[in-house]
Parts: C-alpha cells; structure tokens; sequence
DNA sequence: CCGTAAACGCAACTGGAGTTCCGTTATGAG
DNA sequence: CTCATAACGGAACTCCAGTTGCGTTTACGG
C-alpha cells in the first residue's frame, strides 16, 4: 500500500536522463556566470539547455535546486592537494588555490552564486557543506606530514588549519569586498602557519 | 532643461514618508527572519508592513535594495568596541560579539540574508562594504593600543587582524555550515593575536 | 493657516513564473 | 527484439509579482 515516489533520474539514469542532466548543469553554470543567483529562474535555464521547462521543475524543483546539483558534479572534481615539502608552502599553495579561484571568470562568479543558494535553501547548503568537508580530508594529509616533520604539534585538527586560511579569503570575497589578492593569500597563509605552529589548532593545547 | 529626479523620500523626509520607512524596514527584518532572503518579495513586505506596494516599488526597487538599506540603518547603531587591556582580551571580545550575533534569532538569520543580498545585487554589496569598513574603524583603536603595549609591531594593518578574527567564523557560518561555537570564537581570538604579534599583518614585515 | 507638490495608495493591467494534463519518446529489463 | 513504463516535452492554464495611471493625503515653506 506504500506510495513509493523515486525521484525522476534514479530509476533510468542513462541515455537521454543523463543528457538532459549534463545539458542543464552546463546551462545552469553559464546563467549563473553572466546573470548571477538573483537574476535567473527555471524557465531561463530551461531555454539555454534547450530543454522542456516541466522537465526542470520535475527533477529540481527551484533554481537553488539546480545549484546543489551542480555543487555535487563540481566536488567530484578535486582539485589535488600541494605537496611542497613544507606546511607553509602547502599552505601557500591552498591560500593561492582559492584565490585564483575567485579569480577565474567561470569559477568565481560560480561561488558567490553557490553561496548565495546556500543562504537560501537548505538543500544547497548541505551540498555546500559536504563539498568542504570533502576538500578538508584531501588537505588534510598536509597537516599530518607537518606533524611529522614537527612543524605543529600533535592533534592539530586540520579542518581548524584549513579554516584559518579559507576563512578571510572568504570574508573579503563577500563580507567586506576587498579585492582578493595575491598579497591576502599569502598572509592568510603566513598568519595560519603561525597560529598552528604556536599549537591554537592542537586538541592538547593549553586549556 | 536638465530633468532632475530626486530619490523619493529625499525631499519631504518627515512625518509619514519617515513613518513608512520604519514600517517597512521593521516588515523587511521580520519577513527576512521568518521566510529568508530568497522566499520573500515586495508584495510580502508590503503587506507586513500595511502600506501600500506601489510605494515600495518606487522608493526601493527590490527586495535587494531595501536590504540595502536595513543595512544601513543596522550600521548607525554600531557596537562598542572592547577595551579589556591586552589584546587578546579585545580580539577575543570582538570574536565572541560576532559568535553571539549569529547565534542572536534576530540577528543571525539577518546577517545570512544580507550577505545573500549582497552577493545578488550590487547596491547592497556596496551598503555591506560600508557597513564593514565602519566596523573596522571602530576596532581600529585596540589594534593601535595593543601597539603601544608592544604587543603587536609597529605598522600593523588594524583591518588585516580584524580579518584575520572574523574570516573563519563567516567561513563556518556561510561556507562549511558547522557551528559558530564559543570554542571557535576563542580559537578565531587566539590565531589571529598569534599571528599579529608575529608581524604577519605588519606592512613593514619581512619581505 | 494656506497652498503647492511630494509622497502615498488604490485599482486596473500585464507578462511571465510555476503548475497541470496528457501525449510522445526511448531506457533498460527480460 | 519486444514491451512496460520512466522520463521528456508541448500546450494550456493559473496566479501573482511587478508596473502604470491617477486620485488622495500630507509635509513643509511661506
């Protein structure tokens, strides 16, 4: 008597589905890039895929639908981890990562779209959060040969580390507006070094 | 010849255009805290606030724009700044002010909502811009202080810390979702004390 | 207190987002 | 190859966000 209601694309993901999918995401990305979150809906991206709106709606549901989507195929993607030999290069190298990220014309735009979704929707802000989440265990080996060479401390959560260089990079992308320069990378980078060389990220620190 | 157009509300600013200005950046906050930046609409607004729609339309354009300006007038009460005598007194201060304005029912899912804003609509990117730089200088005067004390070297950019503090917890709040605690608060605090006393946000700083 | 015009608000209109219905295509199992 | 049905897509519909026109209220200068 159960009512079983699989979403549309599970049960033939092949063929035409899969299209259809690759279609829209790719449309998805470009409205996103040359409109932004605010400015585009179901039927607009529809258009460009050249795809039947109803099919949009039925799979997705809402512009921040789509986003989510798109977020997962993105995280498939890894970009790969440094290994420079030394934290503090590593570190450079995330901090740089993120800025030639912001940079670049698809990506950019991509993101403050991807967080603007996050802010408005639930679903989006999962796929967000398993997209870091996912980022944070590639760096993470990182952190343990830094360990190993005993540039940080034992238990330096490594999350915490990746935070540190993310976080005002982010801040200025959305927060404050400041351009995102190479100058800001590098400090970002720098002061994180410097934080969890002292032992702030260690479990075992200093109550 | 030349035609001017004076913003609405900039001629006659008293009385009710006065009143209806409050009503409608009250109804903003509400809407905005039970429904989400990306849920509601003028109408909405409108309604909440018992005034008519055509005049949202006219005086803000869109929801963006009266974000925009809730912004502002959230900005005219700024915070006071901490003064506990050391710098990691302060930065922890200012950490923790952060930590409980989006752990706030009100003020947390304000702040989501505009930065969603700002990410959709360049009037209220510029607004948030503002609305932080004036944060900034408010804090200014600790970093200055704590250079005094020989705290932190000569030359240190005020805002680079300020950054340094507050990047991480923006980054958790919008980015990785994972919660903005107190243990984060006082990490944020204590990384970005470490890394200032270093000389990292020191523009006379090794090269 | 009066008069001008700034600002508001009602009502009627319009265009398109979001939905529903149903016929068509074509996936994937057997 | 065949068939059941998952998934797509066109067309028609609904509803409301956003706009326009115009009459009403009222701020504020004199």
């Amino acid at each position: 008597m159960s009512v079983e209601l699989p979403e549309p694309g599970t049960v033939r993901p092949g063929g035409r589905t899969a299209r259809v999918r690759s279609a829209v995401l790719r449309a998805a990305a470009e409205a996103l890039v040359d409109r932004g979150f605010g400015r585009i809906d179901l039927p607009d991206i529809a258009r460009r895929a050249e795809v039947g709106k109803t099919t949009v709606y039925r799979r997705w549901g809402s512009v921040a639908g789509v986003v989510a989507d798109l977020l997962a195929e993105m995280a498939s993607d890894s970009e790969p981890r440094a290994d420079t030999g030394s934290l503090g290069g590593d570190l450079a190298a995330l901090a740089h990562l993120i800025r030639r990220t912001f940079a670049d014309p698809l990506h950019g735009p991509l993101f403050k779209a991807v967080i603007a979704a996050a802010t408005c929707d639930a679903e989006a802000a999962e796929a967000l959060g398993r997209f870091y989440r996912t980022r944070a265990a590639e760096w993470e080996p990182c952190i343990e040969r830094a360990r190993e060479r005993g540039e940080v401390p034992a238990g330096t959560d490594a999350a915490e580390v990746i935070e540190a260089v993310s976080g005002p990079l982010y801040y200025r992308l959305l927060a404050t507006g400041k351009p995102v320069d190479p100058a800001a990378a590098d400090r970002a980078a720098a002061a994180a070094l410097e934080a969890a060389a002292a032992g702030i990220f260690s479990s075992t620190a200093e109550g």
